[in-house]
DNA sequence: TTCGTCATGTAATGGGTTACATGATTAC
DNA sequence: GTAATCATGTAACCCATTACATGACGAA
């Protein structure tokens, strides 16, 4: 049972805008992702390797000009099983605890409709409200046994949850109000959201 | 080379209290840092038994009352070299960049001298500074070649950067404040903070 | 009696980190 | 010419997750 495939979804996502080297795509995470992610030559390399044994990705050598003997470049590039994978794995609901996997089906979110994207900013809206929940539960069960420190951790930690759902709900109501702009402009013949 | 030993540094925190079942350990756990941290029995025990392996706990058979065959309680108790370990893992410098072993030291910080405690509060406000930095020029570079979705997903990651130097400031104010005020309290004939 | 929770572990699997190893190209 | 960065990988080690397996105890 695969877990996540984060970086699978990652790796594809970017492939899907471009083809690139295995070294560029690390830059890219972090322009997409922010310098939150740190993506070893010993996870990617494999991962792409993985994708590659499952046809999800085509591993293109790059004949540059002079370039005979010695180290290839090698160019991803994503395949039709690859862009299946990559939908699979942005739909699929598991994402809503895990705030890496979370942030990075954000970063991807022009490529699901907008209900979907509700659908998701919705259930981890609840995870969160829970999380906050047991927090509390835990103050009011601990608050006199744990020390100064502790408290202040949770304190904190309690702000950036809570943060976490004024955010969550600021892109909520950026969906809906993109979504009902498009519901009133009735001028265009096809639909108003490609898929 | 054992990177973090976080899981360690926290089970010997809470057995330096009180000894413990492995089950009632996982449950401080939650206690002490909030229900950030979900601890399997399939990290817990082998962590228990590493520690157990290098003499810094010692497994008490817990003989209650009728308890002979079967299944028994194996209560966890810390050892001198389980101290020394605890705090050689605490005061280790190394906590900077990695978020759950830092709050996990703040949670234990009563065990290390205010002077320690600022200096590691300092290293990690350094360290969030420069995650900011490279926000910063990550945003400068491609503001312009990421959609609006990427771009929320940095901006928020950046007021959250930013909340934390907060946090970390006023963490340190109240140690400065502290410190003074045991300065100007004269009165105490040993040194105004233990061990 | 049966359900929930207390309680302790093992086994398989997967995959991330670190360090190692190599070499080309570009800028100074 | 030499340092930095581009570029691609491998190997060993560690350990976390998941699922499995077992059983006592208290309450309903």
């Amino acid at each position: 049972m695969k877990q996540t495939g984060i970086l699978e979804l990652a790796v594809l996502g970017l492939l899907k805008e471009r083809s690139m080297h295995g070294y560029e795509l690390r830059k890219q995470l972090s322009a997409k992702l922010g310098p939150l992610w740190h993506v070893s030559w010993g996870s990617l390399y494999p991962a792409l390797r993985r994708l590659a044994r499952q046809g999800a990705v085509d591993k293109v050598a790059e004949n540059g000009p002079s370039r005979g003997p010695g180290r290839n470049k090698t160019v991803y590039r994503i395949t039709a099983v690859g862009e299946e994978l990559f939908d699979g794995l942005l739909r699929e609901p598991g994402a809503v605890p895990d705030p890496e996997l979370f942030a990075l089906k954000v970063a991807f979110f022009r490529y699901l409709q907008p209900e979907m994207r509700v659908a998701m900013l919705e259930r981890r809206r609840i995870y969160l409200q829970d999380k906050l929940a047991q927090f509390k539960s835990n103050l009011r069960d601990y608050r006199e046994r744990i020390d100064s420190y502790a408290l202040t951790l949770q304190d904190h930690g309690m702000a950036v949850v809570e943060d976490d759902i004024e955010w969550i709900d600021e892109l909520i109501s950026r969906e809906k109000s993109l979504g009902a702009a498009a519901v009133a402009d009735k001028s265009s013949s096809t639909s108003p959201t490609k898929l």
